[in-house]
DNA sequence: TGCACCTACTCAACTTTTTGAATAGGTGAG
DNA sequence: CTCACCTATTCAAAAAGTTGAGTAGGTGCA
């Protein structure tokens, strides 16, 4: 029942297949709610018996043919009760890169040592897809214009989280990645 | 599989019972993994069934036995394998709150505010904790002192991400909750 | 004295999520 | 022309995670 508020929320953006949402949904819910293509599929499949989205087929050339769900009426009233829902839990984090750097002392240093680096270089290019997509938002307004005009401020304040996110992971893995080759040099002058 | 590393990484601390692991196990690795009662007890079987973990049992007055584990050698050799192995994936997260905040626009906007605003307040109860663990691991000593002494950086580092990850929730909703009360004045203008 | 909640587990049933593969045509590179 | 990969989905099965209840004694408070 919780998958099912994460694909309204992508709905809102508008019609969508279930193909598309399984990419990643123009890279918006995605950020915060993952999901397979089995699941996607599954819960739309359910959703649509419940009548809160509904499915349209359209046939393509040189494609397979994609079903396109959209929120129905009801499934609007389903956001809007939704979002009034006793309080959200505390997320659901796992992190294995984390699990990793707390086994940094007792497991392979310079292991853990690339997986920080590993990371850094992908919270750099997911920032820089970020960026990209706060423009296309913002569409040349400033931030203050864009909060004042736009019907929809939602998915720029994710949006946000998201890239507060991912600039944090670089800061902490500089840091990280310092103390680690730190502590690294210190092991090679032991064993000397 | 992958429980299994973050028990692991969890007795690295020391012997802990099903019980301990279960509380949150010295909010380390707790904060980057989360787990049920019944997934720890079960995951302890069967790593003590495999040889990473032995139990010993120790007879409490006044309270039911417990049974302490804590890593076997063969169990520090998984851990040591286990940071050495490929990239770790990246983290999944599941925020309904980002949910909710992307829904914002549809949805009830005074709940979604509530809820950052609950959020906010997590957020820095669990600084307050995070700060008082950090100061018992320094003992005193600068962060400085801490890294070139401490047997361990692994949970430090850990921590820090902890905090910093807290810090931006403050930072971010305190924005958020700016736009949403915005977007709220502005509705009940247009309503008048 | 009764009630609520804490320690310390165990059992069973359930749901959710993940993984792997199958289908079926289309596109692009060498 | 072949190979690999893309669109778009479905099926089956395994693994992981959640929920609820049960046992059994202990503490704290009014």
């Amino acid at each position: 029942m919780a998958l099912r508020n994460a694909v309204m929320a992508a709905l809102l953006e508008g019609e969508a297949s279930g193909y598309d949402l399984a990419k990643g949904f123009d890279a918006t819910v995605a950020n915060f709610w993952t999901a397979t293509p089995q699941q996607l599929y599954r819960e739309l499949e359910r959703m649509a018996a419940e009548g809160l989205v509904t499915a349209r087929v359209v046939e393509q050339e040189r494609r397979p043919d994609k079903r396109l769900f959209s929120l129905t009426p009801a499934g609007r009233d389903a956001v809007r009760a939704y979002t009034a829902e006793p309080p959200a839990r505390p997320p659901v984090v796992r992190d294995e890169l984390l699990v990793k750097v707390q086994c940094a002392d007792a497991g392979d240093l310079d292991a853990v040592r690339a997986a920080v680096a590993g990371r850094m270089e992908w919270a750099t290019a997911k920032l820089a897809r970020y960026e990209r997509i706060r423009q296309r938002l913002l569409a040349g307004r400033s931030e203050e214009a864009y909060f004042a005009e736009a019907e929809r401020v939602g998915p720029y304040l994710t949006l946000l989280r998201g890239m507060s996110f991912e600039r944090e992971n670089l800061r902490w893995g500089e840091l990280a990645l310092r103390r680690l080759e730190q502590r690294s040099a210190f092991h090679r002058q032991q064993s000397e």
